[in-house]
This record gives structure tokens, sequence and C-alpha cells, in this order.
DNA sequence: TAGGTGTCACAAGTGCCATAGTACACCTGT
DNA sequence: ACAGGTGTACTATGGCACTTGTGACACCTA
């Protein structure tokens, strides 16, 4: 019912872990724009949590402008605003702490980028198949 | 007198952020194979956090392998194990979040591997300096 | 009207984090 | 031997974020 699945991980909000899980749907073609959204009763039902964690949910995909609110009906998957004037910035710590990381596990720099983009690809080869 | 600082970063862990701040300065070359490393209440003293938060720092730091303990002594920086049998596997979270934030983004795959390669030599071209 | 939708408010419980203080075993100087 | 510096361990406390719980409201559709 719910496209999108996801496995705890300790120490990372619940929350913030369903968001992610929304968006690899989105991105990988699960959830599509026009796409009605699980309402938030729902997917608390189905992810097994509160009502009102799963509200939090809808209100931070909404904030990213990735949902948008239809009143008394429910929630639609928009196409992203594509906003992106210079935005690499707000990467900027997040591929920081990637190097690092990387650095420290003596991966190369070609290997990293080899696993970004096999990601990359892994997200987007599913991206048309609505046919489920 | 200690080799790297930090800006605060709201919501992150201190602990944290002065363990990411001690790694970038070992792979920087700022903090060398050999070099000893700030001791608990040196550090505690420098970075304006309490001791026992430090020592968290050095335990970290000692059980990612890039600190030895020479007891009664203090610590000494170490060069990695450099082990990387398949390691490439714990990347692939924060490489998977990476990915999915890019793309929120509109940024292409090939943006996201030149910021990639900046970052990393960005860090690796300080390599050489140890006429401090 | 009845039911489903998003939204908001308040309270209670839990856990992590940083601080605080104290103590111990270890080594190196003199 | 001694004093001083080192890492380590323990308990306690206050603050904060997260989740859950419960209830209520305005909105729309059938």
């Amino acid at each position: 019912m719910v496209p999108f699945r996801l496995i705890p991980q300790p120490g990372v909000p619940v929350a913030d872990q369903v968001v992610f899980a929304a968006k690899k749907a989105m991105f990988s073609g699960k959830l599509r724009p026009g796409d009605a959204f699980p309402s938030v009763r729902t997917l608390a039902g189905a992810m097994k949590i509160h009502a009102n964690t799963a509200q939090k949910v809808i209100a931070q995909l909404t904030a990213d402008g990735l949902l948008e609110v239809r009143p008394g009906i429910g929630t639609v998957v928009v196409h992203p605003p594509a906003a992106r004037a210079g935005r690499g910035r707000l990467l900027a710590r997040d591929v920081e702490q990637l190097t690092v990381q990387a650095m420290q596990l003596g991966i190369t720099l070609e290997e990293l980028q080899g696993s970004l983009a096999e990601c990359w690809r892994g997200l987007q080869k599913e991206d048309g198949h609505h046919e489920r």
C-alpha cells in the first residue's frame, strides 16, 4: 500500500528516516508527480508510528517543496521546483564529511566517485516503472 | 597550540564536531603520524569544553585507530591501518544520503563528483606543510 | 450529515548530551 | 621519593530532542 519501507536505524530520528525513504521513493520513480501521498493516519498505521510523528513527516516534505497540500483532500507529490542557484553550497558540509570518512577508510577519490555513480544510477534506473 | 579549530554547528554533538575537526587536521597534514595529540585537559581548555567530553573525543579517535595511547605519556597520531577490505559498504548509507539530497537540489551527478574532487584536493594540497 | 483529510496544542515518558566533581593507575621529570 | 602530567572510570545533574498519547479544530467530499 505504502510505496516504501524502512529498515530501523538506531540513533537517527524515525521521522527523518521516513522522510528519507519517501524522498528515495520519489527520485526512484515509485512516487511520481501527481500521485497521492499516504495520509497522515494511513502512513502512521503502515509505518507503525504515531500519527503525530507521521504529521511531522508530511510537514517536512511539504516544506521541502516535494508535497503539495490540498486542504480537506490530502497531499499530492509535485515536481521539485528545481531551484538550484548556487545551492551547491548547501551540500558542502555533507561532501566534506563523506570525503573525510572515505579518506579514513583508505578509499581513493575515483572509487568514491564510482560508488556515487553506482548509487545514482541504481536509483534512476527504476524511473519508468509505474506499472508496478 | 591546538592544530585545529571548529565552527559551532547547532544540532550536532560537540564531541563529534571535535572528532571531525581532528580527522580533517590529520588528513590535511596538520597532524602527521608521530605527532603528539593534545592531552585531554589541554584539549578541553582550548576547545572550551568539559574534560569529560574531551576524553570521549580521544576515546573515539583511538577506537577508529587514528590515535595510539602511551599510558602515562599521552596519545600519538598513528598512520591509519589502511584496512579497506570491501569497506566501501560502510559508506553506503552516507553515499545514498548525499545522492538523494543532491537529486533534491537538482544537481547533476557530474557536478556532485566535481564538488567531491574539489573538496578532496582542498584537503590534500596542504599535505607537505610541516614547517610550522 | 458522516467520514476522511491536514493542522495544532498540551502533557508525559524516554534517551542522549554536556557539564560537574572525584578518584585511580600510569609514567616522567627533578 | 616526590610532584606533576597523562589517560581512564564512575556517579550525578540539568537540558534538550524525540516519540508517544490524547484531544480538538477547520476543511472537503460523498
